[in-house]
DNA sequence: TATCTAACGTTATATCATAACAGTCAAGGC
DNA sequence: GCCTTGACTGTTATGATATAACGTTAGATA
């Protein structure tokens, strides 16, 4: 169930760059901050984890990264700061693999859907606009108020598809 | 999160009667057998339990009913049977809730949705023919091949709804 | 500076899930 | 009928995920 290793030098296409992370985190620290809440540096420094990760990472993955770089190293160390990143958009839970993964697009109040891959364990974030559209009919006819969802699909990347074939 | 007890004579709406549990079980035999497998006695009264239940149940929960009754004791005996019940159609797992439900259409091949009520824990079996789609539909311009899909909604039951008015 | 609160780190524990192995049982070949 | 075989059940033991509770620290506020 580990994420699959890279060599050095490769790294997934949809996968964040260097680059990608410093804005990023910029961004949030804004957006946090418009919310009266305070990117700290365990939180700040569990987002860079997550964005320089490929695919999803466990809570405890997580955690040993901080502790090593001495933030604590107990479990609640790391869900509180991951829990605060998926409360404020700048992460998302992904309950099909017990792990978390930053959030490509925050800044935008969207509904997402998670394409998690079988062979690389790549989790990939797409835009679930119609999905959750569709959603809200079904739940209207139910007559049931619908507050949030969790979309995700299992099955296989387009880069794993290729490298099958 | 213990589910919300009921009075006795009360039973939710769409939470299927005594009569309808019979009807299911048969059904479930039925398409099991044409499987090549075998509903044995735990499997059969997981299913039940599962049927009879307000919501969804935890296999820990599921464990002890069957554990009163006879059946082992310990954590193996209820997944396994649960794990059954979901590989053969019978059952759903619904990850948010770290818990089980039994499937309201059988037989089906069908893509679910499921709405978990907030308020009184309640889950509800919705068709996803068009969120799937949709779904299917995004999944497919990201070059994503899907095998399958989790879609859970949360939020509140039209009951809930009405009685909080 | 004094005060207040959010955030942190710790210990301890709860909750969910599976690996591995031994005994049981029913079906099918001889 | 009797043996082989594989599916099923139950057990012990352990692993993996998540939270409760509490004392301390550090930022904001007045
Ligand atoms: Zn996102
Ligand atoms: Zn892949
Ligand atoms: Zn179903
Ligand atoms: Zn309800």
């Amino acid at each position: 169930m580990t994420p699959q290793d890279h060599g050095p030098g490769f790294c997934c296409a949809d996968h964040s760059g260097a680059a990608n992370v410093t804005a990023i985190l910029t961004e949030a620290e804004t957006r946090a901050r418009a919310q009266g809440a305070r990117l700290t540096p365990v939180r700040r420094r569990t987002l860079e984890i997550l964005l320089q990760a490929h695919g999803a990472l466990g809570a405890y993955e997580v955690l040993e990264k901080l502790s090593t770089e001495g933030f604590g190293s107990q479990p609640p160390v790391a869900y509180r700061a991951l829990n605060f990143l998926v409360d404020h958009g700048l992460a998302h839970r992904i309950r099909r693999l017990n792990a978390f993964t930053a959030c490509a697009h925050p800044g935008h109040d969207h509904r997402a859907a998670f394409l998690i891959c079988e062979s690389c364990n790549s989790v990939t974030e797409a835009d679930a606009g119609a999905v959750s559209a569709a959603l809200d009919q079904a739940a209207q006819s139910a007559g049931f108020h619908l507050n949030r969802a969790t979309i995700e699909a299992v099955g296989q990347c387009s880069a794993c598809r290729d490298s099958a074939a």
